[in-house]
DNA sequence: TGATGACGGTATCAAAAGATACATAACCAA
DNA sequence: TTGGTTATGTATCTTTTGATACCGTCATCA
């Protein structure tokens, strides 16, 4: 617990109202989820608020056999679908899922009617992560509407999460779901990437070079 | 003057604090546009609030050469990345113009500071015009993600406003634009719907069946 | 009335991406 | 070890979309 409130302090530095930390002390629970962990489900109520320290959590929705990705809620960030729907009493339209071991802060979500009368770095970071969500799904959109693949799996392989010997450990599989393509097509391409001695292919998983 | 504080009122529903409303008379500034008129650009920072009475803005940004549209901005809705840019001092990222005679009540950009701790049912309003916006985008990405473009030509014609006679009037190079794709492969498109008949093409509109 | 520019129709070609099929290799559990 | 499962490689074919070019029509205005 004292570790956990270490971490806590550490990362909640958006918030400097003395009286605001102390509530989010009082009132938060620091909860553990391990990879595949399921935090929110399509129609559910959300009666929880999460602010993740550690870890993330992949956000999406899914329609019909099709999915869609929102975003990666990650350290010091919450989770915009989870806070709208709480706030209007809605059943979550997204699925929250953890993709890696992840230390998540939750607090019952009638808080946030009384945190933004009172504390004003609330308000400030809620316009701020309403924001960047909207900024990042611009941008994918972007990728989608002006790029070609190619294009955008070298722009997430630059942007993956390598490990010491610049491995990136993800599937041809999973690649193309997260680009929204066909396996095939990013073999194919990733293939040509190796010819081109920009990469190193492996079962599962790439070096980079 | 009278005519506009009556539409005022009819559109403000949202806000039912008496002293909100007040302050909303009092700050509040009327101003019309015309067909073409510049609200905002990219680059410069934002300083009031606009609200829409009635009409609509049309927002998008600028990379380059292309063009993303992002919302419009239709009566009773206000400008999220006006908001956002405002919030934190920053330039605007996108450029608003207006689409049609329009009328937009404008504020002072500082008021938001104060209306969030007094006034809930701003903040309501607030997160409520962040979620619309997320979902439109969504809906957009999945469109184009997912659905061919002569799916979206159609959906488009469905929810594009009509006049009496069923007529859309727009030209087959603005709604490429909208679409983001070219003016031959929507003459090609909306030509073969005119062959199965659910449309029949004018020059410079096109009659809904 | 004639020039100009916006609008729309259509043909041809090329590129990008998806669909399908099949083969091989690595991994793993019984 | 063996058989099943997952991961990857690759060829072939089709569809969708984009690019380009050229033409006719309509509206407007000097």
């Amino acid at each position: 617990m004292i570790e956990d409130l270490k971490t806590f302090q550490t990362y909640l530095k958006f918030f400097p109202e003395p009286e605001f930390r102390e509530e989010l002390v009082k009132y938060g629970q620091v909860n553990s989820f391990k990879k595949g962990d399921i935090i929110v489900r399509d129609g559910q109520y959300v009666k929880f608020l999460p602010i993740v320290l550690k870890g993330a959590i992949r956000v999406y929705q899914q329609k019909e056999d099709r999915e869609i990705l929102l975003y990666y809620v990650r350290a010091e960030e919450t989770c915009t679908m989870s806070l709208a729907a709480a706030y209007f009493n809605n059943k979550s339209s997204s699925h929250g899922v953890v993709t890696e071991p992840t230390e998540v802060l939750i607090f019952p979500a009638d808080l946030i009617y009384q945190w933004q009368s009172k504390y004003p770095s609330w308000n400030k970071y809620v316009i701020h992560m309403f924001r960047r969500r909207y900024d990042e799904l611009i941008n994918s959109f972007e990728g989608i509407v002006f790029d070609h693949i190619p294009d955008r799996v070298w722009d997430y392989l630059k942007r993956a999460p390598l490990n010491t010997e610049n491995h990136i450990h993800i599937s041809h599989q999973q690649l193309a779901h997260e680009l929204g393509t066909t396996r095939v097509v990013i073999s194919r391409i990733l293939k040509q990437f190796e010819k081109e001695k920009k990469i190193k292919l492996f079962r599962g998983y790439i070096e980079l070079k």
